[in-house]
DNA sequence: GTCTATACCGAGATAGAC
DNA sequence: GTCTATCTCGGTATAGAC
């Protein structure tokens, strides 16, 4: 059991370690010596738990997803999909710094691993179509189903260029007033056509 | 003289074509044989021109912003600031196959070499303040001169964010949906306050 | 000024001892 | 299952012939 445990320790470890490397300096840019040492597993013996670089970064995309997945769920909690919304915006201003730091996690991971081909690139997709759709999803139980897919592709661009802006001048600020008035769109966009729950 | 221009000719070409394979796949994904060979020099002559690849980065990065002057330049025939914000956006519209290539020209390059750190790292922050600085001003001349920094920071917010949706989705269209929307954006403000010409 | 040959290093990956 | 030693390759950079 001990055995067993260690084992997923470092498994758990090397991605975790990696993620927020890749994060940092991007995934690319990370090697496995550095992702190793941080994670305080002996470098070569990443090779036992992934074959190659890519299937590790297969893991912190899964990783990456799934966190995404919990966000779903929390959501879930909300009775409407306005609340949802709004929930939505707010996490991004928490996580405000982080954003400053290195940008988005989902599609920054997902723009890299974009260019390597393969199963990667398909899976990394996902990083961007899996949040789209749930926005859309949500415009549309808001009673705005004429143009869901339209207002989703705003509402997560804008996100995804305040996290660029952000991250280029390191200013968290940025996020804040952004946050600010991306609240007062989806406001005034619910005032129009205000329908239902869920 | 044609051995000057020659030379003048290979350093060019090999500018070019950096910037070109630096926008496709990155600047540090790119070696530098990939340069030479695509742009028909030596691999090893490309020495004699600049002598690390971190130099051959800085001149990209000064192209990208001479770039970005002959756009203010552009600008500068037009006769108000409303003209010029609209300007910009078409310009966005104009350019919409190369950003769902290769994401922005200007910041991709920034934010990938924000990590480089040193002499390569300030300059590059260049690439994305100089924009920004550009459409405060507009906003300024405008008439709205209380939040012009918020309204530049989001104008150009919108702009990365789309081409981060666009390059993530391959899609160019997104870019024209969501022009259609900054225009609307900027034609409402405009009526708000409408002042002044330059 | 131009180009070739090559040194050098760091990365990913493998073999195999324990 | 765990870790060390090592191979190989590709990239930056240099020395030096022409």
């Amino acid at each position: 059991m001990t055995t067993v445990q260690s084992q997923t320790d470092k498994r758990t470890r090397l991605i975790d370690t990696a993620m927020r490397l890749a994060h940092a300096h991007g995934f690319r840019e990370t090697s496995l010596s550095d992702i190793a040492e941080t994670a305080e597993v002996p470098i070569g013996n990443v090779y036992y738990y992934f074959k190659t670089k890519g299937e590790l970064g297969e893991a912190v995309v899964e990783r990456r997803l799934a966190e995404f997945q919990g966000f779903k769920e929390e959501m879930g909690h909300l009775s409407s999909a306005k609340e949802r919304l709004f929930a939505f915006v707010d996490s991004i201003e928490r996580r405000k710094d982080q954003l400053a730091r290195g940008g988005c996690q989902w599609v920054g991971l997902c723009s890299e691993l974009r260019l390597n081909g393969g199963a990667l690139a398909a899976k990394s997709a996902a990083l961007l179509n899996a949040p789209l759709a749930w926005l859309e999803e949500q415009f549309q139980a808001a009673g705005h189903g004429r143009d869901a897919r339209g207002l989703a592709v705003h509402l997560f661009s804008a996100f995804q260029g305040t996290a660029a802006v952000a991250h280029g001048t390191g200013d968290p600020e940025l996020v804040v007033m952004e946050v600010r008035r991306l609240k007062e769109w989806i406001a005034a966009l619910m005032k129009t056509e205000n329908v239902t729950t869920s």
